[in-house]
RNA sequence: GGCCCGUUCGUCUAUCGGCUAGGACAUCUCCCUUUCACGGAGGAAAGACGGGUUCGAUUCCCGUACGGGCUACCA
């Protein structure tokens, strides 16, 4: 390994960030970082009828808020540009050129429909898809069947032509996965995929080999799902640039759904209530929208700690990881080979640690953001950070700020006056009275307020725990949150008698 | 159908031939908390199956079964 680590990721802008491609991503980067390495990000845009500028933006904005930006790419320049597979065209067409020149690959001429009617007569009940590979290329319109002449007149006229890979009839393709070790497919077994589309645009497979030689890829790291195809990807290295050329294949395992099996998909969230997608998503062709895990709540850190643990871990207990610690740790050896069915509870329960071990004031503007969207806009920073602190440890969602805070800032809406109906009496009535009336006018400490509570409750002969619950519903308007004198302090005695007396009306 | 990859508690996983199979999430019980959480203690819960190799297999090899991926002019 005498090459500089150069990684690369080449999401397709029009798909948006989920779950597998940020950790795609997460492995990308950490294996760099690691090695001092650069994290390039190449735009897959070969549909230009379906590129987006703002689907493109929308991914270097979820990068950006997991921490992992590249080192290079379309906005942030670099030494390979352009980064956008669309304004590499005439690059691509090159090497195909070349590869037909050398007879490795071939012009097909072939209609959707004479595609579509090989299928068909072809298609027997051991072979329901028939492959366009070794034989059947020998019955189809291409430059392999037909003369010279016929080809140049096609090609002249302008009749729209893909450039298909040649497989070889009997060769064993091998190459060592650093996940999976070595992997063999046999040639005659793949099919001739096609590498320039009809519309002069490069598939993956011809993109991925050029671009990954152009921009000096050490390592490449994908999912699962490309395993098949990695035989093309070996050929085309072969022939264009040498197999002692070509960088470290890791085929990553697949993120699956929590329920049944399979491939996680963008469907599922919506179907299970979970988020699938980094950030809000809206595809841009279908105008579907998705919620993304940070408008669910989560910090970024738990994200990637939790992403990061599904398919890898360091072989200690420890769960919760820190960025540079995952740089620190990371390795390939031990990213796992099966795939992981995402488990949104745990997910959830890395999010809950990452509050509790992280400083209010990292997350405080993130959930008054929260508050003024749901109409409660936040005055007092100091105070807010006094009442987030408060109840952090309740929270597993940034958004549950909000139903665990609200009440230190409006009075609830809702008093829970049924839970303590039954047992009031004026008795009860009266004590409070007294205890608001006895109270200094200005602040009072929470252990203070809590002493005079109870020195009042032993003299007129009350249990204080016939009391406390009462006066907590009173100020909170259930039974839930904080300890009630550390409420009071900090609504401050106003707020306070106004809550009391309006529960007391209601009793 | 074909090819490829995989298989330890419900889920994520540890184990690189010696295992009373460990941890985490979820679940259950108890404790703490005059609320709800957090926290603490404990319980139940796993090596797909069949053959080898070996003194000894969860671990290595081979089959079988099951699961998944791919099989487009999508990535």
């Amino acid at each position: 390994m005498n090459k500089k680590v150069r990684v690369r990721f080449a999401p397709s802008p029009t798909g948006g960030l989920h779950l597998g491609g940020v950790r795609t991503v997460l492995y990308n980067y950490l294996f760099a970082k690691k090695h001092g390495g650069d994290f390039i990000l190449r735009i897959e845009d070969t549909d230009q009828s379906r590129y987006v500028a703002s689907a493109e933006q929308y991914i270097f904005d979820c990068l950006k808020w997991c921490g992992v930006e590249p080192d290079e790419s379309a906005v942030h320049g670099g030494e390979f540009a352009p980064y956008r597979q669309s304004e590499r065209k005439a690059i691509y067409q090159q090497y195909a050129e070349q590869l037909v020149k050398a007879g490795q690959a071939y012009y097909a001429f072939d209609t959707t429909e004479e595609l579509e009617a090989m299928r068909q007569q072809f298609k027997t009940h051991d072979n329901p898809t028939p492959q366009y590979n070794y034989e059947i290329r020998e019955r189809m319109k291409n430059s392999l069947t037909l003369g010279d002449a016929e080809v140049q007149t096609l090609l002249s006229a302008g009749t729209p032509y893909v450039v298909r890979i040649k497989m070889p009839v009997n060769e064993d393709i091998k190459f060592t996965d650093m996940i999976r070790g070595e992997v063999v497919f046999h040639s005659a077994l793949v099919d001739d995929k096609v590498l320039l589309k009809a519309d002069g645009m490069p598939t993956y497979h011809l993109a991925v080999v050029v671009d990954d030689h152009l921009m000096q890829i050490s390592h490449a790291f994908r999912g699962e799902e490309w395993l098949p195809s990695a035989p093309v990807h070996i050929l085309l290295w072969k022939y264009l640039f040498g197999l002692e050329n070509m960088p470290q294949w890791a085929h990553l395992p697949l993120i699956l759904k929590p329920d049944g099996n399979g491939k996680l998909s963008k469907r599922d969230g919506d179907r299970l209530g979970f988020p699938v997608f980094a950030m809000d998503w809206t595809d841009p062709k279908t105008q579907e929208k998705a919620t993304g895990f940070r408008e669910r709540g989560f910090l970024p850190e738990a994200f990637v700690n939790m992403l990061a643990m599904l398919g890898w871990n360091d072989g200690t207990e420890q769960e919760i990881f820190t960025i540079e610690e995952l740089i620190a740790k990371f390795s390939l050896e031990r990213v796992h080979k099966s795939g992981a069915k995402f488990d949104y509870e745990k997910a959830k329960w890395f999010n809950g640690e990452w509050i509790k071990k992280t400083t209010v004031s990292r997350f405080a503007f993130l959930v008054s953001e929260d508050f003024a969207s749901r109409g409660l806009v936040i005055q007092n920073n100091e105070t807010f950070e006094k009442v987030l602190e408060l109840v952090k440890d309740r929270c597993t969602l940034l958004t549950d700020f909000y139903d665990q805070a609200k009440f230190f800032f409006v009075a609830p809406e809702s008093v829970d006056v049924d839970s303590i109906k039954g047992k009031w009496n004026d008795e009860k009535t009266d004590f409070f009275k007294e205890w608001i009336a006895g109270l200094a006018p200005v602040e009072s400490k929470a252990v203070a307020l809590e002493a005079s509570f109870k020195e009042l409750a032993a003299t007129k002969n009350f249990k204080v725990g016939e009391l406390m619950l009462p006066l907590r519903i009173m100020l909170v308007g259930g039974k839930f949150g904080p300890g009630v004198f550390d409420i009071a302090e900090l609504i401050g005695k106003p707020e306070t008698e106004q809550r009391i007396n309006k529960a007391l009306n209601l009793l």
